[in-house]
DNA sequence: ATGTGTTCCTGTCCGC
DNA sequence: TGCGGACAGGAACACA
């Protein structure tokens, strides 16, 4: 699930309750998520200070004191608890722990992260911080979507000859890094783009006008991401997922929104994920 | 080299 | 209320 504005909107959650602060106790509550957890796990974060958390694509990376880099993948169905934070922005009372509960961060000065993942293809490593960029998951990652490096060159580039089709295209990380079913149906949405159109039959003018609606697509959602952080006090304080209106997603027989059409909303599954889109103003 | 299908898991929802 | 099947925001990997 979680897409790049939902991994951001989680860091954002969790920077002020981890950066700077040490951790004081690490519970590895089983030996694995999708891979298996880096050999001594627990010790190797117990008594680490948080110096930076930063995010790649959909990975959130935490910068240890003790020259180690924390890789956290979310999967399809992780979530982050923040809970006994001392800054009163989260939930204060600890709560009971639930059934996959896999990691348990114990900050110092009280604040507590419960990494709950019950399909577990989630995933956690910890690299040396010089050359964590070679990690065997980053290293094939393409450029950050709001970074310098996508633009239209790129991705007109990267599309050239491509058979594939344009929703597989912007699925691929190694494209675009951070994008993912719901951000490709959006964007692909607001582009005008068929999902079905072979990415490089598509003319570069509109290839190239996908820069700018993927930016957008992505900041709005981190925005209203950003939004639903503020409401965190008397919130649960789960991280991860919140409420955002979609043009396309999960709108399936419903009306187009796009101004003077008067489409309806399809659903296609394209290798295996259902994609939607409006048939009359996507072409 | 590409493109496509399978696979890892659990939970939820919908029709019968 | 139970049961089966479809489906879910990811992505590595095996294959044609």
């Amino acid at each position: 699930m979680p897409e790049l504005p939902e991994v951001e909107t989680v860091r954002r959650g969790l920077a002020p309750v981890m950066e700077g602060r040490v951790i004081a106790r690490a519970d590895v509550n089983r030996p694995d998520l999708r891979w298996p957890f880096p050999p001594r796990m627990a010790e190797r974060l117990t008594g680490a200070r948080v110096d930076r958390l930063r995010r790649r694509s959909k990975y959130i990376l935490a910068d240890l004191s003790t020259g180690e880099t924390l890789l956290v993948h979310l999967g399809m169905s992780g979530r982050m608890l923040v809970s006994g934070d001392p800054l009163g922005r989260f939930v204060h009372d600890h709560p009971a722990p639930q059934k996959h509960d896999h990691v348990v961060l114990h900050m110092e000065g009280g604040a507590r992260i419960t990494f709950n993942d019950p399909r577990r293809f989630g995933a956690m490593d910890l690299m040396a911080t010089d050359g964590a960029e070679g990690h065997k998951l980053l290293s094939v990652l393409g450029p950050e979507p709001l970074g310098n490096d996508f633009h239209e060159d790129h991705l007109v580039k990267a599309f050239r000859g491509k058979m594939t089709p344009v929703k597989a295209a912007l699925l691929d990380q190694g494209i675009v890094a951070g994008l993912g079913n719901i951000y490709v149906c959006e964007a692909l949405f607001r582009a005008g783009i068929h999902p079905g159109r072979r990415a490089g039959r598509i003319a570069a003018a509109r290839v190239a006008e996908l820069v700018p609606v993927i930016r957008q697509v992505l900041a709005e959602a981190i925005a209203a991401g950003g939004s639903s952080l503020r409401d965190f006090r008397q919130a649960d304080g789960e991280l991860g997922y919140f409420q955002h209106a979609f043009d396309v997603y999960g709108r399936e027989d419903e009306a187009c929104r796009r101004p003077g059409c008067d489409g309806t909303i399809r659903r296609i599954v394209q290798s295996g994920r259902s994609s939607f889109f409006c048939a009359q103003c996507q072409r």
